[in-house]
DNA sequence: GTCTATAGGATGATAGAC
DNA sequence: GTCTATCATCCTATAGAC
């Protein structure tokens, strides 16, 4: 009796705990880190400031632990993404660019991506730790992804073999995570959409066609 | 006699704004617009809050008079760049090529260009009109510049005839402002850019081989 | 685990003397 | 044109009651 009573609290304290995050998610990505303050964050959560302090040492433990939670789940996309084999055959290694530019969409579509992708995107310029997981963790993981993919297209006589795939998958990263990046802010001011997601795959078939062999 | 000291006043006045000009720019650019405080602007000018407030009536307008100025630089140094007559020649189409980085890299090198560069790029998530500078003053217009440059060589004969130019400029254009942003971050950090740089010059060569005729 | 109360300082901006 | 003085509000964070 006693005993789930003291569960229930922990559990109700969980779920302060994980409204705090989600809020401050929220806002960090709306305002910024700096434009966001605690007492905005706990206002959303319906709760006084110094509650946050029973969870949370400071305002800078909350955007790290977002950070860390950000990594974690890249970490984890990533993983499940490797884990479905590849075997390239001529016929279907448009789509499996194609597949590789949907399961980026969708990785960065959902919300939690979406917003903390924005988070890093406005404090890199001031946060180290920002900065080095957009760098490492986000655009060099991913290039180093679709090297390898260019160099199994190689390998199988579907790609052009005189393209050098490591600077061939810097251009093709820059390009879709640029693309990515003006699709992400679109959706923030509510703009259309339709233009650059088309763009996107347009722009897939154009790569594509340039690289294939014959 | 007392004509003259009116004009030393104004003329120290105006030194006065353009001073808190510079230090906002100096601030903005390493804090964000949020990060950088009035109080931090007139302490690196050497004088009282109050003051700043005899030549702008709000933190709001120091931003949007340094904006625009930016477009206005923006489209000086696009006027210097077009008024140079280019006659598209087969032997010095990689040139021109490479003409354009360093024109854009010098552009965007000079200390005043940078700064607010990095002011919108951190900007544009929050500040609609940061954002509408970075797609359509930056962006949109530097891509219209390479796609007419890309034209130009179809239609000389010198590049593949098969390629749209449209989409062709965007991936140039992405491509190259990405690596220009990611050097642009990597000289506030005091990184090393020799890396960035060379991969600046190592990319419009990858990109001229694949695109050109022959 | 949540509250009231408050500390101690920063913020954008104004009034008015000189 | 620059200053002193000040306002009203916001900020992060803490102490301690319940």
């Amino acid at each position: 009796m006693l005993k789930s009573k003291v569960n229930v609290q922990e559990k109700r304290g969980q779920d302060t705990k994980e409204r705090i995050i989600a809020a401050a998610i929220d806002l960090f990505s709306q305002e910024g880190y700096t434009g966001a303050s605690i007492r905005d964050i706990t206002g959303a959560v319906g709760i006084k400031e110094s509650s946050l302090y029973h969870y949370f040492s400071s305002k800078q433990e909350i955007i790290e632990i977002i950070y860390a939670s950000f990594k974690n789940a890249l970490a984890l996309e990533r993983q499940a993404h490797e884990s479905i084999p590849t075997v390239i055959k001529p016929y279907d290694s448009y789509l499996l660019l194609q597949n590789n530019l949907i399961f980026l969409k969708k990785m960065f579509d959902k919300p939690f991506m979406r917003k903390v992708y924005r988070v890093i995107s406005m404090e890199r310029y001031r946060d180290k730790q920002a900065f080095e997981i957009m760098s490492y963790d986000i655009y060099q993981s991913i290039a180093a992804t679709h090297e390898i993919m260019f160099k199994k297209m190689i390998a199988a006589g579907i790609m052009k073999p005189l393209l050098d795939p490591d600077i061939l998958s810097i251009e093709y990263t820059y390009a879709v995570m640029g693309i990515f990046g003006d699709y992400n802010i679109l959706k923030y001011y509510e703009k259309s959409t339709t233009a650059i997601e088309d763009l996107m795959f347009e722009y897939v078939k154009f790569f594509w066609d340039r690289v294939k062999n014959i």
